[in-house]
DNA sequence: GACACGTGGTG
DNA sequence: TCACCAAGTGT
């Protein structure tokens, strides 16, 4: 065995956490606190876990459920193309496999869902497998660890990274050891006061004995978010502010939210011209209010409010429209960034 | 290979 | 306030 790994598994018997998908043999709760963990914490996990077990507590309950209530149980947890995958998946198994996870790497990582590293977490964790994983708290140990100042998002990097990973998954408790460098990870090994006082491999580190633990893993090269600009269209008349459902893609998808309208190359009286045209109305400009902007992952959103007064009396005849007010925007579902600044505002 | 995907925490 | 990050995968 590696020595990295021994002085880790030793470490892991005194100070792992006690985790309640942890020492389990059965992939099937494995894989979901698996794929609940991508890209979320340990603390957030925990009771969506606990419900999502309790409502399907094999995979033929979670296969024979309708994706909705699915949907429902992971409400809140984000990323929900794991929810829908996770369900697919369940389905594949129930018709593919008999109802019984597979156990070759190959039949896992083509479930959908379930890429490399889920796949050798699962098998390694539940049956054992000697597979590496490579995810966030790896990926940062090994760069102190080999002084890989390449940041890890490049995919030679990545390679090299997976290598190593393999090289010191032991043939035996590979389980254990991938808990027990990501409990390194999360408690220890952190990206801000690493505590390395502590550190059960600080023999090993490179970037321990050369003082640049804290400059690890190298950044990722500054991406410039992009300025999108729209028109924020504030049509009023005696019901109300008009709210229009946004589209299914895109952000806000599926929100109640006054009309946006793309701002670039277009004045606010053109675009007043074509939001008249799109309601069959006529509009009164009356004033502008002050930008206020939004920031998205990969993109700010600045939105130029036009206040308009509703002119004729024609009726809204549109599933998709509708006018609110206050009390009415309470209850429908508006943008957390949208709702308190319209209230400030009016 | 770049990008999208959600939400909450942190300095 | 804001940038950055967190048990990655799919397109």
């Amino acid at each position: 065995m590696h020595p990295f790994a021994k002085d880790l598994l030793d470490w892991f018997r005194r100070h792992g956490r006690t985790l309640p998908w942890r020492g389990l043999d059965d992939p099937y709760p494995v894989w979901i606190s698996e794929i609940m963990l991508q890209q979320t914490r340990v603390e957030t996990v925990l009771p969506y876990y606990r419900r999502f077990l309790e409502r399907f507590p094999t995979i033929r309950h979670l296969a024979d459920a309708e994706e909705d209530e699915v949907l429902a149980l992971w409400s809140g947890l984000g990323y929900y193309t794991r929810a829908r995958n996770l369900h697919a998946a369940a389905r594949r198994i129930r018709d593919e496999h008999g109802g019984v996870f597979p156990e070759e790497l190959s039949a896992v990582v083509n479930l959908p869902g379930i890429g490399p590293s889920t796949a050798g977490a699962i098998l390694s964790c539940a049956l054992d497998h000697p597979l590496p994983i490579l995810e966030a708290n790896v990926k940062r140990v090994l760069a102190r660890v080999l002084l890989e100042t390449d940041f890890p998002g490049r995919s030679p990097v990545e390679r090299r990274l997976w290598e190593h990973a393999r090289e010191r998954t032991p043939s035996r408790e590979a389980g254990d050891y991938n808990q027990a460098i990501q409990d390194l990870g999360a408690t220890v090994c952190t990206l801000r006061k690493p505590k390395c006082g502590v550190c059960p491999v600080q023999v090993h580190c490179r970037a321990y004995a050369e003082g640049m633990v804290e400059e690890l893993p190298a950044r990722a090269p500054r991406k410039e978010k992009p300025v999108r600009e729209a028109w924020f269209a504030l049509v009023e008349s005696d019901r109300g502010l008009l709210l229009e459902r946004r589209p299914p893609t895109g952000f806000w998808g599926g929100l109640w939210c006054p009309p946006l309208l793309e701002k670039d190359g277009y004045t606010a009286a053109e675009a007043c011209a074509m939001l008249e045209e799109r309601l069959g109305s006529q509009l009164r400009r009356l004033d502008e209010l002050p930008v206020f902007r939004h920031t998205f992952t990969h993109f700010h959103l600045e939105l130029h409010p036009l206040r308009l007064q509703w002119v004729d009396g024609a009726t809204l005849a549109d599933s998709e429209r509708t006018w609110a007010r206050q009390e009415d925007r309470d209850r429908l579902g508006l943008p957390s960034a949208v709702a308190p600044w319209l209230k400030s505002t009016s």
